[in-house]
RNA sequence: GCCCAGGUGGCGAAAUGGUAGACGCAGGGGACUCAAAAUCCCCCGCCGCAAGGUGUGUCGGUUCGAGUCCGACCCUGGGCACCA
């Protein structure tokens, strides 16, 4: 709030102060650039198709009403691409908006008791006054907040629309129960197995609720992450990951083990699914996941069994300890019989089988599979080869015509061992021993090799093996082949009060009754303040209670709500038609988001967080398809390109009492002690000149007291500083770390670029704005020559998006531009003119400003866009560098348009070239035109 | 364990197979000032008095030439994970 009356004064008083002196006043040339853009409405845009179109987003923030150094890193690098694109004649939409459920307002009403909606749109507010004043080219006329009726009116619409043709459905689903508080908890409000709030030990219950079937576009989703060539491979990888398309074939082992009662387990099938099904003659046991049918029913005949299962139990199911997790398990002296030989083969209870997974058991080939293999030899357990990687078999071949084995490659040490005693040369028995000693001693888990001492299946390579099992296994009706998916279906019904409702009603004689379309939305009453005590809408008779859309009999709503990835999960649309009322999208999302002219279809680019790399974006472009299926949209993706920032981090400081408690210091009580190099070795607290702990760099965080607020920087430095900085600090894509130094850095280039303004504000304004008819003398070209060229680096690192780079080539401008001997205005008006451009999409508000005093004309904002001018970059004299073996040796001056010849012949006879070839003759030189000359000496 | 990034001065980093360390920060020296701040100028990878040598995680390779490409390995960060 500070903050915003500290602007408004500045605001209000910007017009007397006088915007050419001497000294840069970031904030009276902030407030009065922002002004002009507000009353300009120079940032709203429309469907315009005479130009193209550009569609650059980031995601949405929750409203917390804090805003973050993060936030300014993240959504300048949004306002750098819509600046720059703009000025390149793009039609640019960056729009802004809110994720405006969810439970951090349920949790705040508890707290201050206050209604969440009230909480939520006084945040909004808060936020968006802090965000103003970064002066960021959001077309505010199109926000949204996905809590606002209008908006969440079509995730009920699109609910419905999914319920009709069978994409969602309701079934079950185990929650967690806090039996306290009569409430479900989110798993990360369940710690240690206990409610966050209430302490008590939590409950799984089965509850019914909605799911969409994503699954049903589990292939399309994977396939199309091909697709996706403007994503980071890391966030296509851990999407293949997250979607887990295992293909293998899912058979039966056949057994005669009876229940208590008598029954067979499982009607006498121990089903398992494995991708190796060309391993399957390599079978040598199979373990079940302790929580099996099989696993308790040993338990019953072998008492002793009972702690182990307990033990495998209490094991976590996730956690690093898992990865050091020995595999351990235990026989259950039952057996099961393979459906091809008939063998009899033992199951056991392994710790690294899981229940959740597929049948909850596995087939055991520890030839060719590295847990199995380590459970094998850690029990003893016979192990059989089964498929030869293709060294082993060329080499099997090879040493048998030497020494004469007239037998298959062995299938185990045990084997080796017969044939090695039936040696007679020692020469066999060592390459027997070498050869078990390559392929023999480890698990074989490639899948290039072939079928051995594998009867009929001998010889087949792994494709047509897991074809013929498969065939085999089917004619015998013991199996098939099956695709399995890690992806589930997407459960959205959250038993919470602060979400869209689902528009569900609860007929005692119709059942669950859809509301129909024209009584939506249905609207959340938006007074309640939830106490802890489970949904306050369970409470709400007028909301409650209804007539059913079908007998008019007296009924109940739902009173679930949605997941907020619902929200998320279409909101990038509804920004390109926010107003539209009798429609979820329309002519805005065709225009902005179609697959009009020769695109793909799909928001041009995305700006977000790595840490929504799979849910966020995988439900969106899940949500995308349906609605595509549905016929509202013709494009099948959402994101054409997707660029994922790094965090700021800031160095944090504590100290630790006995009681391991740490107390965080905020960096400006620190005084860091550095060595004669520079290096940090230690810190002090001011307050009592004792070591404190440096705790290296972290995610800026209000627990570790490193957090900066941008209101406080915008107050000292200006927003341009905060930007420029926040750009300058590293690449856009990897973390940065904040430097009060840094920042300060920022600010002195801005100063001096102020200044260059002022002092030469007189020529510029007169100077002509053309350089036709001119005599340019060296150093006019000199400088043309360092800022065109610097230009030329500078607009290829904004194609990139490496903007930290493109402030280092606009303060290579301005350091040009103040060693310039020359006095030519017009080149300096040219030049100047280069930099204010080249740098207003960072530092927005002082380009504006100067591109208005200096007199260049029009607005920058939608001034064309730079490019380097060929007479500029065109030299007389150019130096090649001279290099030795590739080693450097000197430099020479030659002629532009120097024959390849007389270059030769400058660089052989350059003064330290000469002495290094000491009168040999070059063996050979090469000339890289326009870099340098090397000699092969 | 698997997947993906990354490893370059005191620090943040730059380098489109072609001058490694641009740009900035910190540091050192100087100018201006009564002084300070601000500003400006100069120096600044390492070893060496110098000539010169050496240097982008390690080892090898390709190339006239490798931070960049290839192979193996080490380390750091992130993600996934007893996924059959």
């Amino acid at each position: 709030m500070a903050a915003e009356l500290r602007y408004n004064r500045v605001f209000a008083s910007f017009d007397s102060v006088p915007i050419m002196q001497e000294q840069y006043a970031p904030l009276s040339v902030e407030a009065a650039a922002q002004a002009h853009w507000e009353s300009t409405r120079a940032f709203e845009v429309t469907e315009d198709t005479s130009r193209p179109k550009y569609y650059a987003c980031s995601m949405l923030p929750y409203p917390s009403g804090k805003l973050h150094m993060g936030h300014v890193r993240n959504y300048t690098i949004n306002d750098m691409l819509a600046r720059h694109l703009r000025m390149k004649g793009f039609n640019v939409l960056m729009p802004m908006g809110w994720d405006a459920f969810g439970l951090p307002a349920e949790n705040a009403a508890i707290a201050y008791k206050k209604s969440p909606a009230e909480w939520t749109y006084a945040n909004i507010d808060d936020m968006k006054s802090q965000m103003k004043p970064l002066g960021l080219a959001f077309d505010w006329s199109r926000e949204i907040a996905t809590c606002d009726p209008d908006y969440y009116k079509w995730n009920q619409w699109f609910f419905l629309k999914m319920l009709e043709n069978g994409t969602a459905y309701k079934k079950t689903q185990i929650v967690n129960w806090d039996p306290v508080d009569q409430t479900v908890l989110a798993n990360e409000q369940v710690v240690d197995g206990r409610g966050w709030r209430s302490g008590a030990i939590v409950e799984k219950r089965e509850i019914p609720g909605y799911y969409f079937a994503i699954t049903k576009y589990a292939d399309e989703l994977l396939n199309d992450i091909d697709t996706l060539e403007g994503w980071p491979d890391m966030v296509r990888a851990m999407q293949r990951n997250w979607i887990g398309k295992s293909e293998g074939v899912r058979f039966a082992f056949n057994h005669d083990i009876k229940d208590a009662n008598g029954n067979l387990v499982q009607n006498g099938k121990l089903y398992v699914f494995t991708t190796r099904a060309d391993t399957i003659m390599g079978v040598t046991f199979c373990a079940v996941a302790a929580e099996h049918p099989l696993a308790t029913r040993a338990a019953e005949l072998k008492p002793e069994l009972a702690a182990f299962i307990e033990e495998c139990k209490k094991g976590g199911t996730t956690e690093a300890e898992l990865a050091t997790q020995e595999k351990v398990g235990v026989s259950t002296g039952l057996f099961v019989t393979h459906p091809l030989t008939g063998a009899q083969v033992e199951v056991w209870i392994g710790n690294y089988v899981l229940m959740g997974y597929g049948d909850g058991a596995v087939m055991a080939v520890p030839a060719h599979d590295e847990r199995d293999y380590e459970f094998a030899i850690k029990y003893n357990i016979p192990i059989k080869y089964v498929v030869a990687s293709p060294n082993a078999a060329r080499e099997w071949v090879q040493l048998s015509n030497t020494h004469g084995w007239d037998q298959p490659i062995p299938q185990n040490l045990d084997a080796v061992n017969k044939l090695f005693i039936a040696q007679e040369s020692t020469a066999a028995q060592s390459d027997l021993a070498g050869f078990a000693t390559a392929y023999l001693r480890n698990a074989y888990t490639e899948k290039d090799g072939i079928c051995i001492n594998s009867g009929k299946y001998d010889g087949l390579s792994y494709k047509a093996a897991v074809d013929a099992v498969a065939a085999d296994l089917s004619a015998k009706q013991a199996g098939e082949k099956k695709t399995t998916w890690r992806l589930r279906d997407w459960g959205i019904s959250r038993q919470r009060y602060w979400g869209t409702p689902i528009p569900i009603i609860h007929c005692d004689c119709c059942g669950d009754v859809p509301v129909p379309y024209e009584q939506l939305p249905v609207v959340l009453p938006t007074d309640c303040i939830p106490d802890g005590s489970g949904n306050p809408l369970k409470h709400r008779e007028d909301f409650l209670n209804v007539d059913c859309p079908k007998c008019g009999a007296p009924a109940k709503r739902e009173t679930d709500t949605m997941d907020t990835f619902v929200d998320s999960s279409w909101y990038f649309m509804r920004y390109c038609d926010p107003k539209l009322s009798d429609a979820m999208v329309g002519d805005g999302t065709a225009y902005w988001m179609g697959t009009a002219g020769e695109t793909a279809g799909g928001m041009d680019q995305y700006i977000g967080g790595i840490e929504h790399a799979v849910l966020h974006l995988l439900y969106a472009r899940f949500w995308t398809k349906a609605m595509r299926d549905a016929g509202l949209i013709n494009f099948g993706e959402p994101f054409k390109n997707l660029f994922t920032q790094g965090m700021l981090l800031r160095d944090c400081y504590y100290r630790e009492d006995a009681s391991g408690k740490k107390r965080w210091f905020y960096p400006a009580e620190v005084q860091v002690q550095h060595d004669d190099k520079g290096r940090p070795i230690a810190a002090i607290a001011v307050e009592d000149g004792q070591p404190v702990i440096m705790g290296g760099i972290e995610k800026m965080s209000k627990s570790k007291n490193n957090v900066v607020e941008p209101k406080d920087i915008i107050e000292k430095f200006g927003a341009d500083t905060a930007r420029l900085f926040t750009m300058f600090a590293g690449p856009p894509e990897q973390s940065a770390a904040w430097s009060d130094s840094g920042v300060e850095g920022a600010y002195r280039y801005l100063r001096r670029l102020w200044g260059y303004g002022f002092k030469h504000v007189a020529a510029i304004q007169s100077a002509a704005d053309t350089l036709q008819g001119l005599d340019l003398s060296k150093d006019d070209k000199a400088l043309r020559f360092e800022v065109h060229n610097t230009l030329k680096q500078i607009n290829l690192d904004y194609e990139r998006l490496q903007y930290n780079t493109v402030v280092s080539g606009v303060m290579k401008l301005l350091n040009a531009l103040e060693g310039y001997k020359g006095n030519n205005a017009a080149v300096v008006r040219e030049c100047f003119g280069i930099l204010l451009r080249a740098i207003y999409p960072a530092a927005p508000h002082i380009a504006h400003t100067l591109w208005n005093e200096l007199n260049y004309g029009g607005e920058i904002a939608t001034a064309a866009w730079p490019e380097p001018a060929a007479d500029a970059l065109t030299q007389d004299e150019i130096k090649l560098m001279v290099q030795i073996n590739g080693k450097l040796r000197g430099e020479i001056h030659v002629a532009a348009d120097a024959s390849k010849d007389v270059i030769e012949a400058a660089a052989l006879a350059e003064e330290q070239v000469q002495k290094h070839l000491a009168g040999a003759a070059p063996k050979k030189v090469i000339i890289v035109p326009g870099r340098l000359v090397n000699i092969v000496a």
